[in-house]
DNA sequence: TATACTTATGAATAGTTGTTCATATGTTGC
DNA sequence: GCAACATATGAACAACTATTCATAAGTATA
């Protein structure tokens, strides 16, 4: 027999429903976690957090990122529209060369909440 | 004519080599930041985001889950999967039934810090 | 304007990943 | 053991993504 927190639900399986309401009542919206799960993503390629690592010490020119990667300048400068497409970082222009630096403070803070999460 | 602080290097592109080498020498080691992609590479997945912010208040069944979120019993038990493995979520089995929670409190100020970042 | 140089971009490709479907594993009660 | 239930897992497929290659766009200098 069913106990009083075990109903039906959706039409399939036996849940706890007031634990299923709970978590969704205080679970921020749909669109706001895509746009969450979107901003992580910039920080799930290799390329683009080693590029991103880069810049908290300097801002740096296109070439100086492609060399520092050893990766191709293509690479590179297609991982940076991301970026900056995602604002984490942003573009300066002098002359033939393009600098780039983090957009702002919290692309630091991420990676370090990161970096203390993986080593301990 | 090249200024003083541009150089060749690595065979190609003309760069500003003290940037490099100061920029590579605060850089963390590329395994470490291989480690951080992965780590943010959970994140990155609106599955897994919904699941881990679902666990933020409170543990959850497999089925409450899937229910939560309107999915399959199998992706749900999948992307678990994936969680589990990153140690970001751990799981305790009662009877047949198996409930799934956050496995440090890391997960939660990850998911803040990127919410403070989206929202403002 | 012609040339050299730096960065950007479109198309194609190869590799990765999330979901689905079918089924297996594990658990409880009869 | 058997039936019912909850969860896990392997294989296949579709969708997505990062890189490469070729080339375009923007800039400075002769």
């Amino acid at each position: 027999m069913k106990s009083e927190d075990e109903i039906e639900f959706n039409g399939e399986g036996v849940i706890h429903e007031d634990v299923v309401k709970r978590a969704l009542a205080v679970q921020p919206e749909e669109e706001l976690l895509a746009d969450l799960a979107d901003l992580f993503k910039n920080f799930s390629d290799t390329t683009r957090i080693r590029i991103l690592s880069l810049l908290i010490s300097d801002e740096m020119c296109v070439a100086d990122i492609t060399a520092a990667l050893n990766a191709t300048q293509s690479a590179v400068s297609h991982q940076l529209r991301i970026l900056k497409q995602s604002r984490l970082v942003k573009s300066r222009r002098a002359g033939k060369i393009v600098f780039y630096s983090l957009a702002d403070d919290h692309v630091k803070t991420i990676i370090a909440m990161g970096m203390e999460h993986i080593t301990e």
